[in-house]
DNA sequence: AATGAATGAGGATTCATTCAT
DNA sequence: TATGAATGAATCCTCATTCAT
């Protein structure tokens, strides 16, 4: 069926490699990670069910291996946004990062749906050792765009570029499970206006959170200023 | 078994309920919930399969109960420290809230468990009817609160408070996502000091955050003031 | 809720064993015997659970003294319509017999169908001594109306009557089982026309069925007198 | 366990089919569909609980293909003595048909069982498409051999070879239903001699029915003759 | 006689993973 | 390296029936 029936080089497994990851993420967007089925996955990648687990070791790891992808793309761009508002100061405010982090997630659909799994089902079923590299991968690149946030907010002490992005990180969890509720709970609250409360819009609740939480950081540095 | 053959009067059926929700409770404390099955909170309480279903429709309603009824104590115990806190302006402040926010969730840890797994498990199997009740429980306690959080903390506007408390609901979830990993990965940060990073004491970083952003909200407010 | 609360004499016994029967009656009309259950019954019928078990054993002696009812009545129906018959000798004719047979199961498609459960459901959880009655007054009204069919069909032999009546009998349930499939098979049936083989109308069928033996036992008998 | 450990051709498989076919006909000879489970067939069958959804898709797919088979082979078998009876054209008469058709039931108890459980039960968890299959199956095999009852029958007319074959499906089901009652009911018949009337003998009946039903077909076209 | 709370047996099915080929 | 046949664990829920009240 595929182009190439073994995978010999290098080069030429982190190509299969890639397929079955695009095949995982194509059925992600599609359906939840408990519908989705490893067999499925190869049949959209076009190979052997085996033949996933030559690349993944469990179902937990292919998708811990997506979610790394998604991470460092998603890094990648935050990186480059960084860097270009670094170099206009004036427009370097916390508005203007708070809209640029904002921007940065609406595509990424997929990858907050993968952060709620992360820590309840991902990284249950998976070596230690996958588990280290995946939290030191997520370690660098944290540090690494830490700083470029340090670098365009001033008021981030060392190291609290790298905490904002850990509580960004927290908040996506936290506001996704807030914002999208199961559908039984979707269509209660559709049906019942007064729980209108409860209709909540990711990227807006997000927003309003990352501002209050730069707004209130922004405010506790001027704090310590006066105190000394 | 049981010390009451049966349950005969409304008193004696919501005992046997509260015997039931106990068992649960108690298994949850030990087990991860899809380890625990009906068979195991049945035994537990002393009784049949078929009785727990006499109860609870299903599983999942079972344990949504179980945090409706976290819930409720937990909003009790809030409530009882906010009338304090009011009474006494001076200590009323945004560190006291939060110090008593702090506080208040340190027993919850089961809560906050439940917390995690409303909108992908809790919520899946259950009468829409019973979301609806759910959602219009939470929706009475997180406004009564949240009206006396806004007498507590004056930068509030109207309805702040219960958008405080719906924030503070998803931080919750995401910190804890984040405090409490899956035991693997608990393992990895133990035997990896370079991650310590990630060691994340869910108590203290709720705090954390919740104080930047009662800041946030209030430097917001004040910076509204001066745009007057 | 009943307008009687005990039933004490067995005029009242008798009227709340009609109210049961009638429930589930109604009951099957509208479903099939495996979705009814005998909370179902209770409740149509205005009591308790336990009460539906005072006056029948098991669900199965509960469905099968609907079927005894139903057959009684039927049958009643057949003797009067035989006596018709037979008053007007010209007109007790096999056709007219065949006409009428057909008639009288047009209204009891409920009768139908709990014959086919009969030999497969009905007849396995219920005590020998029931099944004995069962079959007695079966037998007693087969003989009856068999004997009255032998007065209508001179070609009948003495017990050719309930002989016919028991092949009726077998008739039935196959014709009913051909002419009312699984609703998957009914939808196979609707979409493939080239299955229309299969579309089977119970009420022809058993007539085309029933007046084929007629004419068969009609002729057996001439060629019986050409081989005295 | 089994001496094969994979069935990697086509024809490997087919005789793993057809193990498992053999291991659910062995119990089903033995025990009433609902006493068998899927766990049984494939213990029998030596093979795993899992390995069986490789074949069938549902258990009732696989009593399906039960049926199926058998009726494949029964046809076969007719067919053959079909042939053989019209090379003798002073033996094709109606008693040798039925005589013929009589015995070639006689071995196949477990289809005719089959055939009771047809529409309550085998064929409510199949796919439409298999369902379409079995009935197009039926429908071939039907004709075929409904064809060369014609040959054999002169008073068939064309078309009414398959018609018979559909109403001897329709007698199998009822005949066997009366007599082959709840073990329940054999107990009642044979302790109450006054009950012998329901004691029916399968074969008997139907080769009584059989002949009577084509003494019927060959005397209403004679009187048909007369008609004209 | 009536109630209704309590019982508990019972089974099909999926799917991640392995391993013989 | 690739395949895909084989594995087998694991559990919710219904409902006929009983029996304490």
């Amino acid at each position: 069926m595929a182009f190439q029936q073994r995978a010999m080089t290098d080069e030429q497994k982190e190509t299969r490699r890639q397929m079955i990851l695009a095949a995982a993420l194509a059925l992600f967007k599609a359906s939840p990670y408990d519908a989705i089925s490893m067999a499925q996955v190869a049949e959209r990648a076009g190979i052997a069910k085996g033949t996933v687990y030559l690349y993944f070791k469990t179902k937990e790891e292919l998708f811990l291996a997506l979610q790394t992808q998604a991470f460092a793309e998603w890094f990648d761009e935050i990186d480059a946004h960084l860097a270009g508002l670094a170099a206009q100061p004036p427009r370097c405010a916390p508005d203007a990062v708070v809209e640029m982090l904002g921007d940065s997630l609406r595509g990424w659909g997929a990858l907050t749906r993968l952060l709620t799994l992360s820590h309840s089902i991902l990284e249950r079923n998976v070596d230690v050792s996958t588990a280290v590299s995946f939290k030191q991968f997520l370690h660098a690149r944290t540090g690494r765009t830490g700083a470029a946030l340090e670098r365009c907010l001033p008021f981030l002490a060392a190291g609290g570029g790298a905490q904002l992005l850990l509580w960004l990180y927290a908040l996506v969890i936290g506001v996704q499970a807030v914002a999208e509720p199961a559908p039984i709970v979707k269509q209660a609250l559709a049906q019942e206006p007064s729980l209108e409360f409860f209709q909540v819009d990711f990227e807006r609740a997000l927003r309003d959170l990352l501002r209050t939480l730069l707004d209130g950081l922004a405010h506790k540095e001027r704090k310590d200023d006066h105190e000394r």
